[in-house]
This record gives C-alpha cells, structure tokens and sequence, in this order.
DNA sequence: ACACACTCCTGAATGC
DNA sequence: TGCATTCAGGAGTGTG
C-alpha cells in the first residue's frame, strides 16, 4: 500500500524516465478506476512532459496542456516495458513514449486514479491538502496548535491529510509508537512535548522509509520490481499479538475508525 | 464545520 | 477439499 515514502520513490523512478519525453499516446484497457479516465488521457498525443512531482500521496505529470494527478489507492503499481506486451487482468493503460519505452499503469483494487486538470484549473485535491510532514511548515507550533482545536484521537488526525499530508496507516501507527503516545487519545490532549517528539519521529521514519525505497507489506513494488525494505523495520504496524520490540509484551491490536492500530500498552499512554 | 460510518475493489486468509 | 465469509486499506461522500 503506497504511502508518501513509496509514491516518493515511485515518483524519483518515473521522473527520470518521464520529464523532457514525449508521450506519444496512451493505450487504455480498463478505465474503471475510481472514477473514469477522463478523454483527455485517452486522448494524449505528442504531448511533452515537463515535470514529474508529488504531493502528498499524489503524483502529478505536468504537461504542455495541462496536468495529469494520479492515486495509487491501495494497489496502483508502475512498471517499465521497452517492448510492447499484451495486458494481463489487472492493467490499465500504457504511456508510449517517444523513446519507445512505455510506462505501464496496473492496479488490482482499482482505488486509484488518473485525473486531468487543465493548467488553469483551481486544483481540487491539492489544494485541500495539509502541509508535508518532511516540510518546514510541518512543526511542533503547528501540531500542537492545530491539535488544541480537535476531539478526535490522534491517530485520526495524523491520516487526515488535511492537517498533514501523505501520513497513511503504516506510518501513524510507528510514529506513534516511536513517539510514546497511545493512538487513541485525544489529539487536545497532546501536550507540547509530546507534539515535538511526534513531530520528530514522523519526520524520522518517514526519511528512513525513503531511504529504504518504501514499505512492502502486498501489493507495494517499486518500478523496477524490486520490493521496499522499509517492512524489515516496522516496530508496531501489522505486528497482532507479537512482541513489543522495547520491552517484550504482547502488542495490542485495535480497530480505530475502520482501520488498525497496532500499539505496546507499557510504552505508550 | 465537525466527527465518523459507508463505499469502492480483489485476492489472501480464515472459518466451517 | 471446497465453498463462504472476513479482512486489508485511501479518501471522497453522506449523515447526524
């Protein structure tokens, strides 16, 4: 499940085959994503690409005419062709590019999305979106100001990415291990101390996921289809009924909104 | 405005 | 063994 330390990854991969390319045309062969590839996709033709971004869990291909946002959802996955190969079950559209490479979109669950946004568009998704947490903007101050004003627990805050973006459930869960603080309580409980350790320790792991190209729990490869190493290093999250690697009791296993958290009872409160 | 449940999807894991 | 059910999750949408 790509999260920003994945799509980070994805997005250094893709930017060095992308920018200054010209994108011939696309194929499409399922366009039932989330919502509908737009026909402005389909119908690219010798269009350059100038930049290859992210934002957030976004990616963004800035193009001549306009932009293209993509959303990994759970299960999206880039991968590089130099021939062209007939789609398997789960692809969805190929990018053919001047070069005679093509860069191939595939995606199981069909969470993600490609969305076109002309370049004078008011941007729906970014422009909702919270500080990166790798960001300057993205401080102690700040959490802790913004947390005085919310009931809902931190962990909820932390994965809403209008507070902070890119933070999925892998992420909040280690942090807040890493940090001390139990993911059930209140984020207006928080205090200013903690808020720095938080702070500290998103920035922390997210730098080190990077740097291990990402997390591979299932579905996550890089586009090189080498897997992410991140997962060796995961202290909490996906670890039901396992150890506490920091004093050796059981790990605790919720439900929190629809999701799971994976916390050690003796370490965080 | 806010908090939270629901929804989309497939395949692996689990249950009987 | 085989069929049915449960679970995983991002984030937009809908409800109270």
């Amino acid at each position: 499940m790509p999260e920003l330390p994945e799509v980070e990854n994805i997005v250094s991969c893709i930017r060095n085959i992308l920018v200054n390319r010209i994108i011939l045309y696309t194929i499409i062969k399922n366009d039932r994503l989330r919502w509908c590839i737009p026909f402005e996709i389909k119908q690219l033709f010798n269009v350059r690409v100038f930049n290859v971004y992210r934002r957030g869990k976004y990616i963004i291909l800035k193009l001549y005419s306009g932009y293209i946002i993509i959303h990994l959802g759970m299960t999206g996955v880039f991968s590089l062709l130099f021939n062209k190969l007939n789609f398997g079950k789960h692809d969805c559209l190929d990018l053919i590019l001047d070069n005679n490479m093509i860069i191939r979109y595939s995606d199981c669950r069909k969470f993600g999305f490609w969305l076109w946004f002309n370049k004078e568009d008011k941007n729906f998704f970014l422009d909702k979106l919270g500080p990166e947490p790798l960001s300057e903007n993205f401080n102690c101050n700040y959490l802790y100001n913004l947390t005085r004003l919310r009931k809902i627990s931190i962990k909820s805050f932390l994965m809403n990415s209008k507070f902070v973006a890119g933070i999925g459930n892998i992420y909040a869960n280690e942090s807040l291990f890493q940090s001390g603080i139990i993911p059930t309580r209140l984020s207006m409980n928080i205090n200013f101390n903690e808020c720095v350790n938080l702070v500290n320790s998103i920035k922390k792991i997210l730098s080190i996921a990077i740097k291990h190209n990402g997390t591979t729990i299932k579905n996550f490869k890089q586009i090189n289809g080498k897997l992410g190493e991140f997962s060796k290093y995961l202290k909490v999250y996906g670890r039901k009924n396992k150890l506490c690697k920091k004093c050796n009791n059981l790990l605790i296993y919720i439900r929190q909104n629809q999701r799971s958290s994976f916390f050690c009872k003796f370490c965080q409160s």
